[in-house]
DNA sequence: GTCTATAGATTGATAGAC
DNA sequence: GTCTATCAATCTATAGAC
């Protein structure tokens, strides 16, 4: 079957539909494309199956006209991996700046944010927490300063829970990265289903988490 | 600088040597020693970007002589995929076994050798949870059916905990995927170091789940 | 069982016409 | 900005000598 214009996908995806703004201001067009056809082809296959031939398909152009508007394989996932780590950054900053200053409330909206964006954007996700580690040491090192972020913003709100006598936390470091990294396998499991909505997976969440730092009882059998 | 025998590595991996019983009984020698470099490449670069040009000289061979033992790429994949799984299982199986009826200490036990294990074998664990979903329908479907075990038998302790009035679990299904969940996550981040032991990260864990299972306090913010 | 040599296919990226 | 055509490199796997 020979490819033809016709049979190229020009359908918007499923997996942007949650976040279109994310991407709506990238410019010509045919860069959004590109870029979009790249995500989900680093999210369905990973970085290195997913070819340059069937990003520029899916984009509606030959395998050249990607090298147009991206210099390499390589700056597509710097960018998709750029923009979504910026973007779930944002969202877990509005949803701490919306909260009181009690500390339970705070790490419930920052778990039920991060796990909200996690699940709604689970395609994107999956590219900026598994397929990031394959980008080049400059760019990686980029990413990886947004990344120290979330440890921070999260540690700085346990250390505060449990100064202020809200948390009982035995270990603050393995608990920051506990707490992240169990919104952070959402990327790899989630699919929104008719039982799971991202919504209720927010709330699961910040509800599990919350119970995590209410302290240990004392177990006969630890 | 040219291929010789004497610069190709033979050392035994550190990421094998906690569970070296493992792999123990697979012969030849070289049949073993090839499964180990493709391990090791796998969890280090993914399976597509790893080739089978390198695992064959880490395993000091030629690329011709993975063939000898190994039919193709996907089977050392598979190989790895399926020793991995069950020995997970294996240990889980074992933990159960020797807890009391108690529906706490069973999750405890549960959960601190399944955490245990992820961190103990972080490298392979990296290739069963992440890696085997290259694998071809046919292999990766046998290896579904395993990892269907854990969900579970995890399920069954939950049901089992909130129907004796020991859990408080609003969603069972929701909860059962996210305290297997966290422990998986461990694949992709941890590493031993001096702060975080296996045994140290699978005490904290199965804590902080035991947690997440007394039940949500009403807030006033939720 | 291991090697050298290579087939056969695919890849990321570029050259140059339009 | 997009195309056709193609290069140079790389890959998995096989053939056949030893």
């Amino acid at each position: 079957m020979p490819t033809t214009r016709a049979n190229r996908r020009r359908r918007r995806s499923a997996s942007v539909e949650n976040n279109w703004e994310l991407w709506a201001h990238i410019e010509p067009d045919a860069a959004r494309r590109i870029l979009l056809s790249a995500l989900e082809a680093f999210a369905a296959r990973g970085f290195h199956a997913a070819t340059t031939r069937e990003i520029g398909e899916a984009a509606g152009l030959s395998p050249a006209g990607v090298y147009v508007h991206y210099r390499s394989k390589h700056d597509l996932l710097f960018e998709i991996s750029r923009i979504g780590h910026e973007a779930v950054l944002v969202a877990v900053e509005a949803a701490l700046s919306e909260a009181s200053s009690d500390p339970a409330e705070r790490v419930y909206a920052f778990i039920a944010a991060f796990a909200k964006w996690h699940a709604d954007n689970h395609v994107l996700a999956r590219v900026i927490q598994y397929e990031f580690k394959n980008l080049p040491t400059a760019q990686f090192r980029k990413i990886v300063l947004i990344r120290k972020r979330f440890e921070s913003l999260m540690r700085d709100e346990l250390a505060t829970g449990v100064r202020m006598g809200a948390f009982e936390v035995a270990d603050l470091e393995g608990t920051t990265l506990a707490v992240l990294s169990l919104c952070i396998d959402l990327a790899r499991w989630w699919e929104p289903s008719v039982q799971h909505t991202s919504e209720g997976v927010a709330k699961l969440y910040a509800n599990l988490v919350i119970g995590m730092l209410r302290g240990s009882v004392p177990a006969s059998f630890v």
